[in-house]
DNA sequence: CCCAATTTGTACCGATCGGTACAAAGAGTC
DNA sequence: GACTCTTTGTACCGATCGGTACAAATTGGG
């Protein structure tokens, strides 16, 4: 019991790897026994009911890396600007500087999956924190969460056109753009 | 021989619509005879290299309406914003407020398909063309590039986030706030 | 060391996958 | 109406799909 506490998680990172790479429908069992080295036997063990329940806990693993990594500094740190800073540093680690794929974002376009309620959570939550941080920050309310909205789904898109041209500068110069966009004091700009 | 070319444009329409639901993976042959209305028969008939071409020719053929539709009217309207808004309200249409999904995002995303260097082409017409558009508009030349950089991918991502929240408003809303960011004269806010 | 519980590999299931073969049916031409 | 050429439906192909059954191997506690 403990050793397969001990062994869920890297089964679990790399089982995202192949959902990220193949998304849901395109996640076979066979490339997801090669990707994590278990047979059927054991996948089937640790997964009980099967491909579904591999990606619902691959998501809930996402949402809470995010929620400790991202959401919880944006709500708590003190200083405005150190907690949004630091989701644009874990942000960019995350993706990898944008090589890497949002699986939530990913699993939202292609739909007909039943994961709609951890997908609109996860951006939802991700968004609400930002506002409240830049809110915090001095900001209007109003345009805080315009700027959240703004940023999060820059973000997403931002991934997607990296992803496009294979080039992962892209990402990095729109991180960069919303920082710069943060770091003007007022809403003069709208 | 002409009724093959008079009927070829509302099939290609219906498999677009699997490929945007399911990806490619996911658009199965049943699911394209069912949407089609075709058997298997016609539909290699119409499409002798099976899956993969019709994906092809959808692709094409959407890279050829925004070609039209949208990129040239960036590059060729005199008026500087004419363009520019034309495209905002070209797109807003073509995405169904939001409501329909990019499949050239969608492949993108989706990668290991054969479609990395038309989905590429995609892109960066459309960044380049509004890059011309923006910069015969008034601004900087770096401006302009990065602006243009910031929209389309800030369009992908409007369509990830509408999609995931089921909430069209958020596409319309991100179109608004391009909107207000290029209306200002000049590079005084970055 | 033994025993119970877990973990694993393998064989197998019906269904569906993408794709082919081919004969019947239509359509256009003379 | 006989002749092509295209379009269509149907049956079929091997491969793979997601999932199950189950016995052998492994493991951990006493």
């Amino acid at each position: 019991m403990t050793s397969s506490r001990r062994s869920r998680d890297p089964v679990l990172q790399a089982i995202a790897e192949v959902f990220r790479r193949h998304g849901y429908e395109g996640a076979s069992l066979s490339r997801l026994t090669a990707a994590t080295g278990l047979g059927k036997g054991s996948l089937y063990n640790f997964f009980p009911d099967g491909k579904e329940q591999m990606a619902a806990e691959v998501l809930a693993h996402i949402q809470c890396w995010f929620e400790a990594e991202i959401f919880v500094p944006l709500k708590e740190t003190e200083g405005p600007l150190t907690g949004i800073e630091s989701m644009f540093r874990s942000t960019e680690q995350y993706f990898q500087s944008g090589q890497r794929i949002c699986l939530m974002g990913l699993m939202a376009l292609d739909g007909e999956t039943p994961f709609g309620t951890q997908i609109q959570a996860y951006f939802s939550d991700w968004q609400a924190a930002l506002a409240l941080a830049i809110h915090s920050s001095g900001k209007l309310k109003e345009e805080s969460t315009d700027l959240a909205e703004e940023i999060v789904s820059g973000i997403q898109g931002a991934l997607v056109l990296a992803h496009a041209q294979s080039d992962a500068g892209i990402f990095l110069r729109r991180m960069q753009s919303f920082r710069r966009r943060l770091a003007f004091p007022c809403g003069e700009l709208q």
